[in-house]
Order: C-alpha cells, then structure tokens, then sequence
DNA sequence: ATAGGGCATGTAATGATATAACGTCAACGC
DNA sequence: GCGTTGACGTTATATCATTACATGCCCTAT
C-alpha cells in the first residue's frame, strides 16, 4: 500500500511534539505544546514550530486554523487524497474528523470551473458535539 | 425582502474600517487597517477589533481564519444562508467568494448524523487563481 | 431637566501566536 | 578531508488579539 506522505523516521522533537498531540483530546496551541515538553528540555517556540511543520507535512498532525491550534491526526483516511474537515465542539474541544468525496468533489469542480488551482483547503465546522447537546 | 443581517446605521469608527476594506482588493489584517487609517484618527487596535466585532455580526465583512485577516462581503448571496467558501490566491491576494448548495447541504447531513448543532463553518481554499496560473 | 442605563469610544498595558537571524553540530556523499 | 544538508539551540523581534479601566454621548422614564 502506497503513503501519501512517507513517515521517515522522526526527531526527537518531532516525536516529543507529536507524542504530546496524540495524549491530548483536545486541540494543542503551540505554546501549550512547548509549556508541556518544557520538562523534556524544549526551552523555544521555535522548537515546537519545526517540530510542528515535518509534521504537518508528513500528514501527522493538523492544523486548525480557526484555533491557531494543532491536533494529531485521528482519520484513517487522511491519506486518501480527499478533503478533511473538521467538527470542533466548542463546549467540550473535541474534535471529529471526517471526509466526504460529494463536497471534495463540487469544491474540486468549482476550482476547475473558475481555473483555480488549490494547493489545500481548510474546512472547520464550529459547534457543539452531540454529548454536549444532550448534557445541554 | 427580509434580511438576516439587519445593518443599522454604522458609527464613524465602523464605516472607517469597512470603506477601509472596501477599498483593498486584497484581505488586510486589522494592524494594516490600523496604519491604514491612523490619518483619520484611529490609534489603538482595538479600535480596529471593536468595529471588525460588529461588522462580521451584521455580515459585512469576513474574517479569513487561515489569514488572521478581512474581507468585505461582496458576495451577493451572503445572507441567503448558506455556507460561504472563499478561494484564496496565495500569488496575487485576491479572494473569491462563493456558495455552494451541496456544499452547504453534505456539511449538514453530517452533523444531523451525528448530533453535531453547527454555529458557523469556515471554508477556505488556497491556491493560485486563473490569473496567475496564466501568467504562471 | 435630569438621573441613570446602555453603548460606542479612548488609552494603556498585556497576552498570545509566529518568525527572523544567527550560530552550532552531526550525518552523509564525494 | 571537505562541502552540503538538515536538525538543533538561542535570542530577539514581529504579528495578532484581549483585558482593564475611564470617558463621553444619547436616549428615555421619571
């Protein structure tokens, strides 16, 4: 099976970083990932950045623009080639990962239509969560 | 024709900050609306934050999440519900808005699958435009 | 007319997010 | 060896956004 995105080995950085995104259920601003590894040793924003950008690149975390936060990729498909969009509950900051092929399909058609060559697309949905909804 | 967004008349420092936007083809962040009217009396950021808070509540201008920056709407469906998705060229900074229906639609029928109460959804594609690519 | 509420404003200070500029070091190919 | 590459470390700075508090203005109920 191919990979989108090849998984070479990871830095210590890159996995101290990744390692705290994937223990967090909740979305991770930079700076709280630095002030959580500072008992590693990571002492500098730009550590956490670097660190942030491989992965970012490699498809291991995603970037969630409308947070300016980070979180670790969850969705068994992220490499499939279709678009991802997040749910973020703003209640409980959960966040839920999907992908629907009839909304990458029309955005892709709207781009080719307007001869717009995307390079990424953002697609956040702000909300509540459904257990949030019930404890209402 | 009934609106979603009433627009009551809008103070001085509100219509600075929305002919500000207005004017510029391209998004500017609230700093560079700041410099952009400081002629006109305005000193502080939050000056400039106060006026953006309402404009977006009456509709009149976007904020672009993965920009940290604003637009004004010029989309002419804006208020007729729908998600707006905007089309962002990385090369010339121009914005396009657009809605699109099935879009707007397939975002729902997931969060009716899965309880999910949206409150707001961003979608932003970047990219290059047709112009750029031409020029390429 | 005036007291009080509501709301836009002004100002200073600060907090939060992100990058620039520089130097060091280790791994690798030639 | 030696140059290239890429990760790392450190300091400083740039950029984006909010908190806290004081002031002024308009409206309206008394």
């Amino acid at each position: 099976m191919s990979q989108a995105h090849p998984s070479p080995d990871l830095t210590r950085n890159q996995t101290l970083v990744l390692d705290a995104l994937a223990e967090s259920t909740a979305p991770m601003s930079a700076y709280s990932i630095l002030d959580r590894l500072r008992p590693e040793g990571l002492r500098a924003p730009l550590q956490v950045y670097r660190a942030l950008e491989k992965l970012l690149e490699h498809g291991l975390v995603h970037r969630l623009e409308s947070l300016n936060a980070f979180i670790a990729c969850r969705h068994s498909q992220c490499h499939s080639g279709g678009i991802v969009s997040f749910a973020i509950c703003e209640t409980c900051d959960t966040v839920l990962e999907f992908s629907d092929d009839d909304v990458t399909e029309r955005l892709g058609a709207w781009s080719r239509s307007k001869g717009f060559r995307p390079t990424g697309t953002t697609i956040e949905i702000r909300g509540t969560c459904a257990d949030c909804v019930a404890a209402g």
